[in-house]
DNA sequence: CGGTATCCCATTTGATACTG
DNA sequence: CAGTATCAAATGGGATACCG
């Protein structure tokens, strides 16, 4: 399979991934949430080339994650949309992960200090359950696939198992 | 810059991003969370070519995210680690939000249902502020950034603007 | 089964220049 | 400011071979 595939599969991280799934794009939707919206200010603070940035910008606006707004008379600024504004929880999770697991010895600080308006302390963000409320971790949590992904992932296993090198050696073992 | 070297900047995201930031390596981490282990059972269902796996799981290894365990006298299998275990709660909100945006017109059912054993109902998470228990949005926090991280940027912003072309174009208005 | 190594072509990246 | 154009270099990815 090829990377610009992915997109393509039943899966909703394969999908997700499909829009995001780069460095640059994250860096991208980092800024965005950071209140970037001008083409230069990206070049700027993300260091990438300009090409690389304009197919990323496409990408996402056709994703429906990032808008052109005409700010001036003919020029475009880059805006989340409300789509683009849902993947906040994403941004803030990588961003805590980061926090926890990659600071340097010497940081006492983390880069980017999130705090909370409504009670004025700092975030530590948890992922909770809507039902219970209870914080949720992967063992209290069981995943159930659907028949139809269930199904892509079974015949990925076979056209894997099927690869004419597999079979070659299934054969050899005669 | 180089995609390469955005995992050693100081921004949280940037060094997150350099670990996980391709989509191969989202969807390995999403096989981890499946309970997939195997070398083969990941090439299997993610369709990526031998090479890339190697090379993918030795970075996911040498950040710490993933450790290799000795199943069989000679076999190795991949586990998360408690730093990969972590990731929890950026896989499920990426799920999460394809759940929500990338969901086919005749899809009625997500391909993976997220049940929480302890209230026994699906899952739908939030992110809350560990401190009042409230959800979590863009406007409800506000992002204050460090020194180091704004020197870094105000740096890249420099350089970016100090480019030949840029500086040129600057002399050419006199 | 569980990998690593190699060859090879297609695509992407990234630095820089150029344009409206 | 907001992009396109160009081009050399790097990477991707597909097939297959090979080893414990």
């Amino acid at each position: 399979m090829k990377e610009s595939e992915i997109g393509g599969l039943t899966c909703s991280v394969a999908r997700t991934v499909g829009i995001l799934g780069d460095a640059w794009t994250l860096l991208i939707v980092r800024e965005l949430f950071l209140g970037t919206r001008r083409y230069d200010d990206f070049l700027a603070y993300t260091g990438m080339a300009p090409k690389l940035l304009a197919a990323r910008l496409r990408r996402l606006t056709d994703a429906g994650v990032v808008q052109k707004v005409l700010y001036t008379e003919k020029r475009y600024e880059y805006r989340l949309t409300p789509k683009g504004r849902d993947l906040y929880p994403v941004i803030v999770s990588i961003t805590q992960w980061g926090d926890r697991w990659t600071k340097a010895e010497d940081e006492h600080e983390a880069p980017l200090k999130l705090t909370h308006k409504l009670c004025g302390h700092t975030i530590g963000a948890n992922l909770v359950c809507v039902c219970c409320g209870e914080k949720l971790d992967p063992r209290g949590v069981e995943a159930t696939q659907s028949a139809a992904l269930r199904a892509e992932r079974d015949k990925m296993r076979e056209e894997f198992m099927a690869a004419p090198i597999r079979a070659k050696q299934k054969v050899s073992h005669k």
